[in-house]
DNA sequence: GGCATAAGTGGATATCGTCCACCATTCCCC
DNA sequence: GGGGAATGGTGGACGATATCCACTTATGCC
């Protein structure tokens, strides 16, 4: 696919750390851009990549608080606030606050919410199978086992 | 930590392939937010993360016409244009005209970009060993093994 | 020469991330 | 038990990126 005619070395480091930033980037991007691709056949809520991280992690919370959910996915507590009023319109997520702490809202997926999840987990899942295709299956297991320990 | 309490199987496989999209989101986004912090201290030249990856792809690939740079960052064409303008403003690379096809214009990193990448090259390595602490070297090792395989 | 095509640029717009300020609670501690 | 510190959540402002479209220019091919 890449023709990499230009491709002499003409440099001494083999291959520094900094390899794997850009594959993970280059992991990232493809997955995108091929779910970018189909998103007209699947994301019929049109939650987009935003809305669509944050109901599969939130599927894997069960009910949580707005402030967990914020530092599982790592994002700014305003940024989860405006991601999170759209999907609440749609009828995807619903919330309502704490009895023992009423600072504290809860959210939890809707049924139509969970439809939604369970369609884009198969997209996803087909997407990322396409682009892990070079590998056998047991090393995909494998990759999915070492992201796994990474970041747990 | 994670407490499924819908995690009951109602598929084959234990984990829904769509937890490595989660697990990558996590992975990005740590590694983001990680040298984000750091950034005032590294990133002296404020090429930000858009322009370092630009530049540590660069300094992969050598001197390259804009078009391979944009199918191998998997950009957008114009974005690619903005994202390298700055650039050649800060002196880090240097664009010119092909002879052959004047409609091509070959960049290639400057001694002053060089320098750049080898800053970045070495905070992003300690950033990402930082991350993949958890792992043993050869864990890691393999790690990037199969990211390389699978995206290349 | 004329026409499809490719490389590069730029405009318009939407999304997302970051920082800061603010309000309402709740917690803690004297 | 009252008052200051800390926490959860919201909103504004701004910058960085991504995406789509249109346009220019040059090349390649009949």
């Amino acid at each position: 696919m890449v023709n990499n005619k230009v491709d002499v070395v003409h440099h001494k480091r083999s291959m520094p750390d900094t390899n794997l930033a850009i594959l993970l980037d280059r992991f990232v991007r493809r997955l995108h851009l091929a779910l970018h691709q189909k998103a007209p056949d699947f994301d019929t809520e049109k939650v987009g990549p935003g809305g669509a991280i944050l109901l599969l992690t939130l599927a894997e919370m069960g009910e949580t608080p707005m402030h967990a959910l914020t530092k599982r996915l790592l994002r700014d507590k305003s940024q989860m606030t405006r991601a999170v009023r759209p999907l609440e319109q749609k009828g995807l997520i619903r919330r309502e606050q704490s009895q023992k702490d009423c600072r504290i809202n809860m959210i939890a997926l809707t049924d139509k919410g969970q439809q939604v999840v369970d369609t884009h987990q198969r997209v996803v899942a087909e997407t990322i199978d396409e682009i892990l295709s070079p590998l056998s299956d047991t090393d995909q297991e494998k990759l999915r086992t070492l992201l796994q320990r990474a970041v747990s």
